[in-house]
DNA sequence: CTAGGTGCAAATAATTTGCAGAGGC
DNA sequence: GCCTCTGCAAATTATTTGCACCTAG
C-alpha cells in the first residue's frame, strides 16, 4: 500500500514545489486511516519530526484538498476532519457518537432520492452530505464482528460485481421469460441470444468474484459499502414481473430496452465517479456490456416494428396501477 | 401568530427564571424565520435594544435548545446556526451557496433508506443530517416562482392530506379489484364494505383538502414537504398490481394486510412525531382508520382460514421474481 | 536569484467562562 | 437573602495571516 503512496505526493499535486516538510506531511496523512483533524495530524507529524509547525500543517492540509488528496468533512464538532479522497469517490458517513470514528457508505438509492428532491424544488445540486448520528457495533456489544475496514479498493470491486452479478441474473431471469412468451419468431430468437449471452457472462462475472474472495477471504464478511437496491428488486425484475402479466412482443422489447438503458445507466455514472480501480473496470465494463444489449434491442424493436406496423397502444409508464396525488 | 408565541417563551421553558432580557431574546428569535446564525441574532436584538450583550445571547440560545425552542444546526460554515424547533420536527436541508438560504424537506423515503443502512452496518442511529448543497432557483433564474415559505403548519397538514389521499385511491382500487376477483362470497362483501368505505373516507378527505386550500389560496403552488412515495407507488398499488397476475382469495387478503399494515405504521410514525397541529391529526386518524381496516382483515383472513383450510403455499415476499445477491 | 515553502507570533472568529453586580421570588 | 441572570472582559479553540527567512529549481 504505502508503496504506491509514495509516488501519490508527487504525481497528484497540480501545482507547487517539491518539499520535504510537505510530502512528509501528506505521507504521514495518506498513512493513517480514518478521519483525522488537523490537531490529529500535527500531533502525527511531531512524533516524526519535532519542528514542524502548526500553521504548515494547516498549508499542506488545504493544499492537499485543493490538488484533491484530501476531502474537507465536518461532523459537527466545531472543527473539520480530512479524509482521503484519492481513489475514494465522494461518500456518506455514520458516525458513532460514542467512539467519534466514522464509517462510510455509498448509496446509489438516497442519491437517486436527493436528486429527486432537488428536482422537485428547482434547486441544482452540486453536492449532498448524509450522516447518520448514533452508536456503532463495537461501542454497543462492546466487540466488532466485521474486520476492520480494509482499504476500500476491494470493497468497491466486491460490491460492484455483486450488483453486476445480481443485475446480470435478474437480466437472465427476464430474457429467459421474454423467450418463452415471444411469439415473433425473430424476436424469440434475439431474446435466446441475450439470454445466453447473459448466461455466459455471469459465469465470468462469478469467477471474478470467486478470485476476489481468494485475494482477500475476509472480503465476504465486511459490511456493504455500495448500497444499490436497483440491481436485485428494480431494472430487471420489474420487467420480468410485467412479462407475467402478458405483453406483447413489441412491449416486451421495449421493457428490455428499458431495462438494459436503466442498467447502463447506472454503471456508467458510478464508473465513471471512482478512480482508476478495479471496481471502476467492472463497472465500466458492465455498462459496455449493458449498452451493447442497448443497441441490439434498439435495432431489433425497430425492425419489428417495421414488420409489423406501429404498436396499437403506448406502453403504459411506471407501475401504472394507479395513478395517484391529490386533486 | 405572534398571540402565541408570547405564551410560548412561558410555557415551554422547563427550568430557570423568567427574566426580561431573555423572554425579549427568544420573542425576537421566535418572529423570524429561517436560519439565524448567533451573530445576526444579536444584530436584530440590539436594534430592539442596545445594551443585551453577546454572551446573554449565546447563553438564552443554549437555553433555548435544551428547552426545545431552537435546534442547532451546522451549515458547515464554520459557525452554527439557530431554527425553530417547537412544532417542526426534524428535516433535511437544501442549502443554497449563493444566498446562503436554507429550505427544509422531509423524506420519508429518505429516511427509510437510511433506516437501512444503519441496520445493514449494526449501527444504532438516533438522527440524521441530510443536506443538498446547490444553487436554489431564485438565485439561478433571477425570480422566484414560488411563493415564500408560509408557516410549516400547513404545509404538513396539505401534504398529510394528499398522502392520505393517494393511498385512500390506491386502496380504493386495491379493494375494488379485490372485490371482482374474489371467489368466496364472503370474502367478496368484506372487499366490496371496504371499498365502500374507502370511497366515502375519499371524499370526506378530498373535501378537507379543498378547505385547507380555501385558508391559504396560494398552499396548492407551495413546493412539496413532505416527500413520500410509498403513498402512490407502493402499498396498495403494489398490492393491486399483483392482484393482475391472478392470487386466490387467502392471498388477497394477506396482500390487503400486509398493505394495510404498511400504511399504518408510516401514518402512525409520522403522526408521532408532529407537535400539535393539524397534520398531526391528520395522521393520525388516518392511521386509526388503517388499524381497523387491518384488524377486520385479519379477523376475515382468519375466518377464511378456517373455512377453507391452511393456504397451501405462502405468499411471496418482496417483488418476488428473482432472488439475488452474488455468491 | 526568485517564487514558493516554512516558522513564529500575532490576528481572527466563534463561542465560552470567571467574576462582580443586578434582579426576581 | 438566595439563587439565577447579566454584562463585561478575558480565555479558549480552531484556523488564518503577516513577515522575515530559507530552499528548490
Amino acid at each position: 500500500m504505502s508503496t504506491t503512496l509514495q509516488d501519490l505526493s508527487r504525481l497528484k499535486p497540480s501545482g507547487g514545489k517539491r518539499s520535504s516538510k510537505r510530502e512528509q506531511i501528506v505521507n504521514v496523512f495518506l498513512r493513517q486511516e480514518g478521519h483525522l483533524s488537523a490537531d490529529d495530524l500535527v500531533d502525527l507529524i511531531r512524533q516524526e519530526d519535532h519542528r514542524i509547525s502548526r500553521a504548515t500543517v494547516y498549508r499542506t492540509l488545504q493544499w492537499m484538498v485543493e490538488a484533491g488528496i484530501a476531502r474537507k468533512v465536518d461532523f459537527g464538532e466545531g472543527r473539520f476532519r480530512f479524509e482521503h479522497s484519492y481513489r475514494q469517490p465522494r461518500h456518506y458517513h455514520l458516525i458513532c457518537k460514542t467512539c467519534h470514528r466514522s464509517f462510510e457508505f455509498l448509496s446509489s438509492d438516497i442519491e437517486a432520492l436527493v436528486e429527486e428532491v432537488a428536482a422537485a424544488r428547482n434547486f441544482s445540486p452540486s453536492q449532498s452530505v448524509v450522516q447518520i448520528y448514533g452508536v456503532c457495533e463495537e461501542c454497543r456489544t462492546g466487540r466488532s464482528s466485521a474486520p476492520p475496514d480494509g482499504h476500500s479498493d476491494l470493497l468497491f470491486a466486491r460490491d460492484a460485481l455483486r450488483i453486476a452479478i445480481a443485475t446480470e441474473r435478474s437480466g437472465l431471469e427476464f430474457y429467459t421469460r421474454a423467450a418463452r412468451t415471444t411469439r415473433d419468431a425473430r424476436g424469440r430468437k434475439v431474446f435466446q441470444d441475450l439470454a445466453r449471452e447473459e448466461q455466459e457472462h455471469l459465469t465470468k462475472l462469478e469467477a471474478r468474484y470467486r478470485d476476489l474472495l481468494r485475494r482477500d477471504p475476509q472480503l465476504e464478511s465486511r459490511p456493504t459499502f455500495l448500497f444499490f437496491k436497483g440491481a436485485a428488486h428494480g431494472l430487471f425484475a420489474e420487467g420480468a414481473e410485467r412479462l407475467l402479466r402478458g405483453v406483447d412482443d413489441q412491449q416486451a422489447l421495449l421493457i428490455g430496452i428499458r431495462c438494459e438503458r436503466g442498467s447502463h445507466r447506472f454503471f456508467k455514472k458510478y464508473g465513471e465517479r471512482f478512480e482508476d480501480s478495479e471496481g471502476k473496470q467492472i463497472f465500466l465494463e458492465f455498462a459496455d456490456e449493458e449498452r451493447s444489449h442497448l443497441d441490439l434491442l434498439v435495432r431489433e424493436y425497430r425492425a419489428l416494428v417495421k414488420r409489423q406496423g406501429r404498436p396499437r397502444r403506448a406502453l403504459r409508464q411506471g407501475s401504472g396501477a394507479v395513478r395517484a396525488g391529490a386533486r
